[in-house]
DNA sequence: ACTCAAACAGAGGTTAACTCATAATTGTTC
DNA sequence: GAACAATTATGAGTTAACCTCTGTTTGAGT
């Protein structure tokens, strides 16, 4: 009777996810997009400019802004003059913004765990396996 | 080095998918939450109080009040006083309403084919059961 | 030197949620 | 059967995460 389609299901399964991350967030002072910017910095592990710290994040570089403002508020992040060009700002992490972080890590794995504990380690790697397919394919 | 997680996937595909459907939605004069509002309704096939089609929505009460307030509006909705319980609202789907969610069902599965081009009818089928056994365990 | 493009941020808008408070009704209990 | 508690919807206000359009500064190519 309930049989929903994919998009619905998707929706409602990311919404809940969210719901769990945020939770877990609130604590660190971080909201999921602040979190999301802050662990791409983490990953690359170099500083990256505003536009590509944006595309990373699939998002126009003007909605990434606000978000590090807040992270360099924070003391997380830092901007810096691009020396190599001066129209760039780097952004470059914090040994503090690297410690949230790690706990920002934390809280999405414990969300991840929280709501796939229904599936088992084989059905979660299968739903990693074809959302990275798909996903991968606008790369 | 692309190895991302479970959350993250999941939060950029349901961004993709809802991008196309957003395109296909505007000339519908529909935004998803109220796609996703009609759809229920034409589903249940039957008038819904604003408890009950918020809480299949799954969303708070007071969150449906506008969803519903456009609908109307647009005449894909009438509101009813619910003679079993005067403190109800009956959200009842019009005709036009119903023509609208069949359109909008278009625009949905049209926007799901094309973000899941890349993967096979079994794959799809395979995401989608994962994704409901997900959705299910809080029922 | 002059023009065009790139990078960022200001201003403002949209969607989709949320909370807290309130009015109307109804159901319960003594 | 009056008093109290719960339910239903909504007013008021907030937040996150995006968007577009515009303007300023800076750099790159001719």
């Amino acid at each position: 009777m309930e049989e929903k389609e994919l998009a619905e299901l998707l929706h409602l399964v990311s919404r809940r996810l969210r719901h769990g991350y945020v939770r877990r967030l609130v604590p660190l002072g971080l909201n999921p997009g602040q979190a999301r910017a802050l662990r791409a910095l983490a990953d690359a592990d170099r500083p990256l400019r505003m536009v590509q710290l944006a595309d990373e994040l699939r998002i126009v570089p003007r909605s990434l802004t606000p978000v590090v403002d807040a992270l360099e508020e924070a003391g997380l992040v830092r901007r810096e003059v691009d020396p190599a060009n001066r129209r760039s700002t780097l952004v470059v992490i914090t040994p503090g913004g690297r410690t949230l972080s790690d706990r920002a890590r934390g809280a999405r794995v414990e969300a991840g765990e929280d709501l796939f504990a229904v599936l088992s380690k084989d059905q979660r790697e299968q739903l990693s396996a074809l959302l990275t397919l798909v996903d991968g394919q606008f790369r």
